[in-house]
RNA sequence: GCCGCUGUAGCUCAGUUGGUAGAGCGGCGCUUUCGUAAAGCGUAGGUCACCGGUUCGAAUCCGGUCAGCGGCUCCA
């Protein structure tokens, strides 16, 4: 089955599922529904009425006995009046709606039609002329297109869950049902796919974060806020440290902000206005300062650039801070350590002439690529521009002189990118760098970003070669993005089994009895003389010995659970032949021990 | 924040129509010193998330709170 008749098939099936719905509830209000990737949802209005998974099973009985009466598609176009006293006559207000954007505006997508005027009705001149409407047996639905000929003809389904979702997308409308379900041409597609979300919750980061012993939360600290133990510590530290390498390689200095700020330094830079509702509030008992915990670094490091006058010649200025910031989410929106109340950036920030841009934004992109490339995960590249919205500061045209500027460098890089619309940040457009969890959900981590409104509303400047002041420009930029949520797509990425290099317990040493302690003692001084330099440098390695008194067999499957890459076997025959026993993922090998060193600094490479 | 679902031992889960809780793993103790994914025996763990209600009696029914999960909205 080709993409579009897939397509095709899924959208038909919200129209079954539709249908179905309304034989079980006839008071049953529909807005819309679309096919999506794997299937396809419908969002639906049961007044008081609520769906839960336990009413799938009669739902799904009756969507085949709709496909079992094979019921063709058929469509009409009818004229736009004649749809609205449709929807009168059936009682479905919110093809009301729909059909009153149509008729005013020629299109039914909200974030292109005028948040006033939505779902009103117009006495103007029609956009449009008629519209179509689809049938299936007893069942009629405002659609432009995309049906199979028959109900007969969909393939193998499921619904999944209900989830609650406001209409038009707008969390001052109320909240529909909407019913999710995936569909595939054949059972064995269908099986597949519920097959891959199976192994995919293996991978999830939050069972590994506990699995293997990375991250905790407890309801005494609160909500969206991790503690990392010594392993998952172990994980950010090499991880950040690499992001610090590559960007001090490319000229960044670390700086040091506090946690705290007064919110006048919110209020110069834009956020106040935006986020104050976002920021954990700290009161002084001291002062009348009315003080914020800090929810992003990039004012602090303003005020460093602004600490002394700057030259032309000792641009561009960059600083590197990895710190955790505080922001107070929303409840619901928090998950895992995806979307958490403190996370740690490893941010870094450039203030450099406009003739330096280019070069810079280059540098940091190539920073980005290669820690990706290290290990070894695959990204799209998203330029986030943004859209007519009133959220935005700054100057238009700078907005689109900075756009550009970012697209140029993107494409200069030769990275395949798409570009999105409403992305951008508040203070300037960027390019986004977007990893995939598990099930295909997709995540920003790297992203690198232009700003001309912070050096403007600080008032930061440098001099020129006239001896005129000059704004600088100001380049965002973070690798690993928030380390928290890099973790989380990391952790399911590699599904545990970390490189060599990051490791949190990179050698275990297992022993067969207690003959062997003195040799063990040989081969723990040689692992703690021995120093990891690629890709992190100076990166000792990280080893533990288990010398209980259990069998082989229970130390192995304890070592493996635990995914630690290399575990050397030390027995009497490893003794007796000054040898280790190396088990790896992929076999089991002799090393000799002068040999062993050598060995582990392949393992980084 | 909103909608829906879920909440039993450290972990994975049983627990019939309401009659005061059970297994495996893990922990601890003893025995066993063993060559490639769980040695044997014994033993201790639970205000059934929390608070309130119905009932002679609640893990089980009802209400509220908290937390987790799936979405929506949001993401500097």
């Amino acid at each position: 089955m080709d993409e579009d008749k897939l397509k095709s098939m899924r959208h038909s099936l919200a129209h079954i599922m539709a249908q179905a719905v309304q034989h079980l509830w006839p008071e049953a209000k529909f807005g819309v529904g679309p096919a999506i990737d794997n299937g396809f949802y419908y969002d639906i209005d049961l007044g008081d009425t609520t769906i839960s998974e336990s009413d799938f099973k009669k739902i799904e009985k009756e969507m085949r006995s709709i496909i079992n009466k094979d019921y063709e598609f058929t469509h009409r176009d009818v004229a736009i009046d004649e749809a609205l006293a449709w929807a009168e006559e059936t009682s479905q207000p919110y093809k009301t709606e729909l059909l009153n954007d149509l008729k005013r505006s020629g299109t039914t997508v909200a974030r292109e039609l005028d948040g006033e005027l939505l779902g009103t009705a117009t006495d103007g001149e029609s956009a449009v002329e008629t519209v179509s409407l689809y049938s299936q047996g007893d069942y009629t639905d405002l659609c432009r297109g995309g049906h199979l000929s028959r109900t007969g003809e969909v393939g193998a389904f499921k619904l999944m869950r209900v989830a609650g979702a406001y209409w038009r997308g707008n969390e001052n409308n109320p909240q529909m049902q909407r019913l999710y379900g995936v569909a595939f041409a054949t059972k064995e597609e269908l099986d597949a796919h519920l097959q891959m979300l199976e192994e995919a919750k293996k991978r999830d980061h939050r069972k590994l974060g506990k699995d293997l012993d990375l991250y905790t939360t407890s309801n005494l600290v609160g909500v969206g806020l991790p503690m990392f133990t010594p392993r998952g510590t172990i994980l950010r530290d090499v991880l950040s440290g690499y992001s610090n390498q590559l960007r001090m390689a490319h000229g960044f200095q670390k700086v040091w902000t506090p946690h705290i700020t007064k919110k006048d330094l919110y209020e110069a830079s834009g956020h106040w206005a935006k986020f104050g509702d976002e920021l954990f509030l700290v009161k002084s008992q001291e002062t009348s300062d009315e003080m914020a915990l800090k929810p992003m670094n990039c004012p602090h490091h303003t005020q460093i650039f602004a600490s002394q006058p700057r030259s032309y010649k000792n641009m561009p200025v960059r600083f590197l801070e990895t710190t955790t910031d505080y922001r107070d989410e929303k409840t619901g929106e928090l998950g895992g350590l995806n979307r958490v109340r403190s996370l740690t950036q490893d941010d870094s920030h450039v203030f450099c002439r406009t003739d330096q841009i280019e070069a810079e934004i280059e540098g940091l992109m190539t920073a980005a690529r290669t820690l990706y490339a290290t290990i070894d995960m695959p990204l799209k590249v998203r330029l986030s521009y943004r859209d007519d919205g009133d959220g935005y500061l700054g100057d238009i045209e700078l907005w689109k002189s900075a756009q550009q500027q970012l697209k140029s460098a993107v494409e200069a890089s030769g990275l395949s990118y798409f570009e999105q619309e409403g992305e951008a940040a508040f203070y300037g457009p960027k390019i986004d760098f977007m990893a995939t969890d598990a099930i295909g959900r997709e995540h920003q981590v790297a992203t690198v970003q232009l700003d001309f409104v912070q050096p403007d509303r600080f008032g930061l400047e440098y001099t020129d070669t006239e001896g005129n002041a000059v704004r600088p420009v100001m380049i965002h930029c973070a690798l690993l993005g928030s380390i928290e949520r890099f973790l989380s797509v990391f952790i399911e990425h590699t599904s545990g089994w970390f490189p060599f290099w990051a490791a949190p317990e990179q050698v275990r040493i297992l022993t067969i009895n207690d003959t062997v302690l003195e040799y063990v003692e040989e081969i723990t001084t040689i692992i703690s003389d021995t120093v990891l330099m690629s890709p992190l440098r100076y990166n000792e390695v990280r080893y533990t010995t288990d010398v209980r008194n259990e069998s082989l067999g229970k130390k192995i499957r304890e070592a493996t659970s635990m995914k630690i890459p290399i575990q050397l076997i030390v027995g009497p025959q490893d003794k007796e032949s000054r040898q280790v026993s190396v088990r790896t993922q992929s076999g089991e090998t002799k090393v000799a021990l002068a040999d062993l060193a050598e060995y582990l600094k392949k393992c980084s490479l």
